[in-house]
DNA sequence: GACTCATTTCGACGATTAGCTAATCATCTC
DNA sequence: GAGATGATTAGCTAATCGTCGAAATGAGTC
């Protein structure tokens, strides 16, 4: 929980969840979108997969990243949920997921 | 939307919010909750109140916060929307909002 | 095997963060 | 005004973060 908001509270590695959206990259057509070198990418890539926001996949030289939404979205939609709106509700479990 | 992740980043910060969803509480209701110092709570007060999802109202000696929950939710629904799930979709917009 | 390309790991750096104690500010009560 | 109480600020330490260049790893190609 603490790691999915940790990975979102980066405006890169939000960016990169984003271009996810629209299919799987390869780590290098991902950091050519962005101004910092291979090295942070690829450490941005590292707080991706921690967080289980994306799936790696090595395809020979490359390694191709995949978003997986329904983590982002049961994760957000659930911390959400347990105040109570943004559609089903669960208005009296109080718990802080770590 | 950086400093709304930012905050929902730390576990304290997520149970503060927990604790204020049943109703607005003076910083000390809501720091003897919590194991750590008075200061140390008063920053994560202020790191809350700068991500906009609280507001700190002066009660004579007390300072009452009150849950903003409607930043809250239009910060997470509203990005979890822009992926195109989780309700109203809207999948092909592309921001990153800072 | 040698070479090349894609990606990650390794150190190192400056900046930020969470935590503490001690001190200060603000407000109420006597 | 003098205390007392609630909250924040100041100053510090230890840990974490984002960034880089250089080196190392992995996977194809000749």
């Amino acid at each position: 929980m603490s790691q999915v908001f940790k990975a979102l509270s980066d405006p890169t590695r939000r960016r990169v969840l984003q271009l996810l959206r629209q299919g799987p990259l390869s780590a290098g057509e991902i950091s050519d979108q962005f101004d910092v070198s291979k090295p942070t990418m690829s450490a941005h890539f590292a707080v991706l997969r921690e967080a289980d926001l994306v799936h790696a996949e090595k395809a020979g030289k490359s390694v191709i990243y995949h978003l997986k939404l329904s983590v982002l979205e049961e994760a957000l939609l659930g911390f959400v949920h347990s105040f109570g709106v943004g559609g089903q509700a669960s208005t009296s479990k109080q718990e802080v997921t770590e």
